[in-house]
DNA sequence: CATAACTCGTACACCGGTGTTCGACAAGAG
DNA sequence: CTCTTGTCGAACACCGGTGTACGAGTTATG
């Protein structure tokens, strides 16, 4: 379902390669600025702009596409990312994976929120969100994690920090190299259950 | 500053009245929609768009004014909150009131982040983040706060928590009188000194 | 190499929003 | 009462973005 399914009579090599640049121009080009029309798009990606509509039949679709593979690309790096032993350390290091995606994809992601339905962007964001959760289920289990509070709760309060993070730094109060960090300290108090020491 | 400054040759009454009509429309439609038209915020004020544009000279600056009195206004209401006593409960309180101000905003505020300089945004919310500040300053120096993180840091934080709970309530996973408690358990835990016990 | 698939540029119609102009009319202030 | 100030609606020009149509040229593929 990841590969390319083969869709009903096989594409030209050609076509694969113009929308191949298309949808990574789409990409960078609505990763700077939400807003960014088709025409911009088009030419970043060398090819024209009627081209563009050949293989996409509207600016949604096209914004669809681009925001599910972003998502997809970044749901491939994280998987990468241990997330056994100590569910503190491990909620640590997927942070510090996270972090980096989260930031470059936030105005890609305002561009998705502008014209795609909500349930849409949950959905494409089902994938990920899992193993977020399993691991924080597991820390609840183990008694690190408070559970007070709704998982589902808990893996906003992920996102949001991490939004506001990124917030900071382009309001000039703080460093990329701060965030990780900054983020990861906030989270596991916040994630410390009531009556629990916070981690030092 | 706050009240009629009584400008050049002074208004006349008929077009004081209408200024409030249009800016009460404009903190409602764009309250309502980011993107709300010139044409409808006219309308919604009871107003001819012509009449708009006799007292604001362009979309912008309509914006900048409702937001600006959107926020004085919150502030004015936050201002009657209790900051004494223990800082934590002090805290407590100040999310209860302001909360509802945050969800209900949410929308005025992207719509003037969409057009407005990021500069001018915080320069706005200077009077009622600088009373934000003073509390969490107050709970650090007497250690119930972390101070191992900025300050403008947590305040930062604060505001990313109640977004996030906005966005949690129109995604249906919760209700907005759960929202009040969730927000306050989060923060306080965050807000936790390292190797401190979290507040029961 | 022949054909079907793809690309390109230009040009066009359409839409919705913005900001301005005009002339007639209503209403507040002195 | 008068006259300045404000209001109104309709009409207009302008802009930028979207999506479509056409026709000629190019390129992969079998």
């Amino acid at each position: 379902m990841t590969a390319t399914p083969t869709r009903s009579p096989a594409k030209r090599a050609d076509a694969q390669r113009s929308i191949a640049a298309i949808l990574a121009a789409a990409v960078e080009c609505l990763g700077r600025n939400p807003d960014a029309s088709v025409s911009e798009i088009a030419k970043a990606a060398g090819v024209g702009r009627v081209t563009l509509y050949g293989h996409f039949p509207n600016r949604v679709d096209l914004v669809d596409a681009a925001f599910a593979r972003a998502v997809e690309e970044g749901h491939a790096a994280l998987s990468e990312v241990d997330l056994e032993g100590d569910p503190r350390a491990a909620m640590a290091r997927l942070i510090e994976s996270s972090w980096l995606l989260v930031e470059q994809s936030r105005s890609l992601l305002l561009a998705a929120q502008a014209v795609l339905p909500p349930g849409r962007i949950r959905a494409l964001h089902a994938g990920p969100a899992e193993r977020v959760q399993r691991l924080i289920e597991r820390g609840q289990a183990e008694d690190l994690f408070r559970t007070d509070l709704p998982t589902s709760w808990l893996v906003g309060i992920m996102h949001s920090v991490m939004h506001s993070a990124a917030d900071e730094i382009n309001a000039g109060g703080l460093v990329p190299d701060q965030a990780a960090p900054f983020i990861t300290a906030t989270l596991l108090a916040a994630f410390t259950p009531p009556g629990h020491r916070t981690p030092a």
